[in-house]
DNA sequence: GATAGTTTCATACAAATGTTTGAAATGCAA
DNA sequence: TTGCATTTCAAACATTTGTATGAAACTATC
């Protein structure tokens, strides 16, 4: 029985270095070092280094869309069946920003590791990415039980939009701080979890009686235009 | 007077290269034999290659930035100086949207290099973008004077949480057409703008009478909790 | 305690990378 | 044309990178 020591000293550390530094400037030799084990270690326990990575944040997605399933599981069951649109909603974004905002100094290493993802993406991840769709087919699903008389383009693009801010907030919680000048409080993860979620319903809410929006059509900007 | 051909060359080349196949395997030698020059010639012209990057994103932010700006300013002289809410938030995502979706056979090599951009971020771009914000104010500034019985802190949220639905739907619009099976248009640009927009002038609108919202407490997920 | 399988290690490898160099070419003014 | 500055070029440099190798160390089974 092998101990997996070394391979989890590998991990440990990669994953560290990862989230420290990002995965443009961590290489194989920074992460032996950290964990004190030879070189060669990676590619026998991994394969490559993009195996590695990838084994990270396959892991780190597993542990969140569990934990997403299990915080929908739990307010259908509170709910017989039929949770709240707003309970929905809760248990997709509400585990990725209770794990990834708070205080910076007090966030654990998978945290930051998956901050930095979000941020940084690099090819070995994004081929993983896209297994995530079947994932949100289940919220969806069980948004249509929340709100069945909402169409399901609707659902989708309620999703796809409380998913966007919960995300771009992982991702520029520093900037939107400097910008508020710390008026934002983003240390304060329920608070944001409630803006997040009340914004997305009241998307869904609205789209109910669609069509007076104000209509105008511009051209492409010269910004973007040519070449 | 220098013709800045080569220069030119090199700019042209890679931003084409970095828009199709990213940042990460562009090298100086494809770019310059993209361009036909000499490969010594990127550092003559630019000093190293993160300069080269930075230069391609600065141009593409400024020219972004003004077009943001003139749109800003239209909507505002046309309401004499206090323009609705919603056409300050198209001003700010319009630009944005309308240059990085529709289509994707016709998108332009700028369009494409800043949905790159918004997806990858290297070091040498991401220093540069924190010299955003103090565009930023301008749209704060802008969204006050709609919006003058509104907090601070509601305008900044209502701000980044348009910006988040239109940079996270520029990142993944392929994500939400495969997830949709293709009943959410991304390509119908000016469908998406308005969604983006509504969705964000109702949050601020809703985010007036707040309280109401259901808070309940969860602790930090296993998944992001240890290390 | 010999043997077979696993793991570790130092080291080498091969390729790719951004950058530098110094000479050749070019353009331009006097 | 001469002279000077700018630009181009081929070649080399100096690292850095992930990966491979083969022997040594270790572990557990018989």
């Amino acid at each position: 029985m092998p101990s997996d020591q070394t391979r989890t000293a590998i991990l440990a550390a990669a994953e560290r270095l990862y989230a420290d530094r990002g995965f443009g400037d961590v290489t194989l030799r920074d992460i032996v070092a950290e964990a004190n084990v030879n070189l060669a270690a990676v590619n026998y326990h991994f394969g490559s280094k993009d195996e590695l990575i990838a084994e990270l944040f396959v892991t780190r997605s597993l542990a969140l869309n569990k934990e997403r399933l299990r915080e929908l599981r739990e307010a259908e069951e509170a709910g017989n069946g039929r949770a709240d649109i707003s309970e929905v909603l809760r248990a997709l974004v509400g585990p990725t920003l209770r794990g990834c905002l708070g205080p910076e100094n007090q966030r654990s290493t998978p945290a930051r590791f998956m901050i930095r993802v979000s941020i940084e993406s690099v090819p070995a991840i994004r081929r993983i990415r896209n297994r995530e769709i079947d994932h949100l087919r289940k919220f969806v699903t069980a948004m249509r039980r929340s709100l069945p008389d909402r169409s399901d383009v609707e659902l989708y693009w309620g999703l796809h939009f409380a998913l966007a801010m919960a995300q771009q907030t992982v991702r520029d919680s520093e900037r939107l701080a400097k910008l508020s000048d710390g008026k934002c409080d983003v240390d304060d993860v329920e608070g944001v979890i409630r803006r997040v979620v009340d914004v997305a319903v009241m998307g869904l809410n609205g789209a109910a009686h669609a069509g007076k929006a104000t209509l105008r059509t511009t051209a492409i900007p010269t910004s973007l235009r040519g070449a």
